[in-house]
DNA sequence: ATTGACTCTCCTCTTAGGGGATACTGTATA
DNA sequence: TATACAGTATCCCCTAAGAGGAGAGTCAAT
């Protein structure tokens, strides 16, 4: 029979391990002193001390252990979930090693590029072709006051939620098609639609995104920063960006204050 | 202003989140109501909670970010170490994967082959070869006198830590090239040595090991499990496998009981 | 005035033990 | 035989980054 520590030492396992195992249930010691509490374990249980050891090296939990050892759960089922759970976690930091390689590229090393997920809304919009860019913001204002027209209930989302997408395939910048859209609460009927304003559903969707902050003659830049960043880090765009607006003419005064985000939907 | 609920909307950052933040010093809202104490936050903090969540997704604890937003330590030197430990992590991971592909692959998935870090000991040893495997106990025996003679205060290590190296290439049963060795603990002054019993510093070493139990006649067996692990997970064997007596005839009677351990040292 | 949605602070909980305090035991030495 | 010291026991606090919830206060609309 062998005292805590030199089955510690046998086992290569931590006394504090050792104890915590008991108290899990994992691994009774044969026999415990009754008056003096000391635990003694014999050399055989130093199996199963290894089969322990074996099913944390491949990274099982210690409630997921108990399932195998204690509720004698199918080691297959257990494995097969802790693979899949294993894949993605290998998936994830491959992936935060890309950014990581990305960043230390750079000079700058801006770290402004982000990624969420961005919920599901319910949408207004408005497709259109403006002349130039400076008629963007009277088709947002007009689009706006159709749909009031429209829906004289109608009620956008708190905080609001809006976007331009840019719907030709290159850049331009005479005719530009554009899409504009805004989110807005769902009634219990159906909203009324014309020719010019329709609604939809847009799904939960990832996104790679930046902020780009002051006037919108700069916006290119952002525009190209986050497209070499998707580009470097092989992801791929699942549909048109979103130019998403939080502060602008309407609220600030001062053009250095403008805020914008650019939200580009990734697989 | 934006109320705490509103700004974690536009920012996607939990409630719980953003308080945390402003605990840590890493984003405190720009303003807070003296009498109900309600945050109110500008969209312009969306500039400076991208920023957190971008390094947030690069792995980065919150320590790290405090020390760049905060403390203006560079940003390189912390990514650089991110870096590393990232790689170190996948690397991990990847070895996790494929002892679980091992496992699963396995029809009766023993999950018995674990590694550990076998410490570092002082040892003697005795070389020899024997005609079989029957006299192996003997030559044991006999270097374990030699010594004693040789050093007659010499202690050996508790708990007991001897093993067996078989020093051909190939498996023999006859003129079996044998090396004995057992760790003892360390003498102010060095210890005699003869033609037969050396002394020498064996270094840490981490290994892959299995226990096996029950009669020598079936060694083997568990030899060839643990070298088809080793081959299956692309292991580099870095030295002479030991094979280390636990429980044996000397301390059971019945062979059933038996405990020996393989340690195979890896690189 | 009331209701419901928001917000506040404070508390506990999560993993797998590690570190340390304090008290008791067992054994080897003087 | 007394003592020193190494080993063991239990108990409590700590980890990272918030999540979950309790209980109380606050705001805006009806």
């Amino acid at each position: 029979m062998l005292r805590i520590g030199d089955f510690s030492k046998l086992s290569k396992v931590t006394i504090k391990a050792l104890r915590y195992y008991e108290k899990e249930g994992l691994l009774i010691p044969k026999h415990v002193d009754v008056f003096n509490g000391y635990r003694y374990y014999e050399s055989n249980q130093l199996l199963d001390v290894a089969r322990i050891i074996s099913l944390k090296q491949i990274g099982l939990s210690i409630d997921e252990i108990k399932k195998i050892i204690i509720d004698n759960e199918s080691l297959e089922k257990i494995l097969k979930s802790r693979k899949k759970e294993l894949e993605k976690t290998i998936f994830k930091y491959s992936n935060q090693l890309s950014r990581l390689n990305y960043l230390l590229e750079e000079k700058d090393m801006k770290e402004e590029i982000f990624e969420k997920i961005v919920p599901a809304y319910y949408v207004y919009y408005k497709e259109g072709v403006l002349k130039d860019y400076s008629e963007a913001s009277m088709f947002i204002l007009e689009s706006g006051q159709e749909c009031m027209e429209l829906n004289p209930n109608i009620k956008c989302i708190e905080p609001d939620y809006c976007y331009v997408n840019y719907l030709d395939g290159e850049y331009k910048d005479k005719n530009i098609k554009i899409r504009y859209s805004q989110a807005v609460i769902k009634a219990d009927k159906p909203f009324n639609e014309n020719n010019n304003i329709k609604f939809m559903d847009i799904p939960e969707t990832k996104c790679i995104c930046i902020y780009h902050k002051g006037s919108y003659d700069t916006l290119g830049k952002s525009y190209a920063k986050i497209m070499k960043y998707i580009e470097d880090n092989k992801l791929e765009i699942k549909d048109y960006p979103r130019e998403c607006y939080i502060d602008g003419i309407w609220n600030k005064d001062n053009v250095e204050e403008w805020l914008t985000e650019i939200q580009v939907p990734i697989k």
